[in-house]
DNA sequence: TCTGAAAGTTTTCATCC
DNA sequence: GGATGAAAACTTTCAGA
């Protein structure tokens, strides 16, 4: 149920922050950081679960440390963007666990896909694979990553200050 | 110190596929998926940051929730790429927090950034400190993400399966 | 060297104020 | 929002494979 009106106070978008920054902290290391009690934490931290605003906790690795690792931005035009179309695209990507990230972009192109493999070998094939075997895609362009500059998922959750 | 060999065996893989998929279990939760005593789990976690491949854990927001969140996909050719002008340019990507991801391509772009703001004006805004502003910066794509299909960090950490 | 089990410590979490 | 205390988790230590 992610139907909530999310009144956060400034304790709450500090919270976020510093949850978002590193989630491996007591609840009284981050009240100390927000100046309340870990009960208090606790009680935020919970609603923000319960909302589903906070969706899960993740393990970031360090990509340089993973042997031969390779990530590559994918740029994708579709032919025609029926629902099908885009439900059969969208659900086989989701399915790879080398496709990192897929986003459905408006502009130039219809998909922005990152991909994260082991080799250049594996990147062609899965290029092959999830793309020019599919009829409907009308044109990629694979850029491929020299350098990882800046890394996360992390949001800003309200606008920045003026 | 990230220099290690790393020898993964297959539980391992197994485990940085779980705690990069879900972070916040409890080591015997974890124990049990993988095969291994509690205090097993610890000692390769602890391994695993020790060494640097854990780098930390993170929360993850759901965009969805977060009230007027827009992504966009910036992808940006710049004139020279001397050392001074890719340092100052990443610094500043690196010290925005609207900035989420920033990658060093190769190919037909040279960097593709990935940017979070709150309604289309930040975006405009930050497109325009961030890049117009730049005179190194020759040419600006942005991409408007209408639909984040599929987000995340998870790297795989061995080859896909012949 | 890596494992699992047990003891000691800290954190989490429900309840009450 | 804060404080208490029971339950649970984490962390250390140690003996065995």
């Amino acid at each position: 149920m992610p139907g909530k009106p999310l009144a956060l106070d400034d304790i709450d978008h500090r919270l976020l922050a510093e949850l978002q920054a590193d989630a491996d902290r007591t609840l009284r290391d981050l009240g100390e950081l927000v100046g309340l009690s870990p009960s208090a934490v606790l009680r935020r931290v919970e609603g923000y679960k319960a909302g589903g605003l906070l969706e899960r906790k993740v393990a970031v690795l360090d990509t340089s440390q993973v042997p031969d690792l390779v990530l590559a931005v994918c740029l994708v035009t579709v032919e025609r963007q029926t629902p099908e179309h885009r439900r059969a695209f969208c659900d086989l990507l989701k399915r790879t666990p080398q496709v990192q990230q897929v986003y459905d972009v408006s502009g130039v192109w219809d998909y922005v896909v990152i991909l994260a493999a082991h080799g250049l070998p594996e990147v062609r094939e899965l290029a092959e694979r999830l793309f020019e075997a599919d009829e409907n895609v009308r044109k990629l362009t694979t850029l491929f990553v020299l350098d990882p500059v800046k890394t996360g998922c992390a949001v800003p959750t309200r606008p920045m200050e003026a």
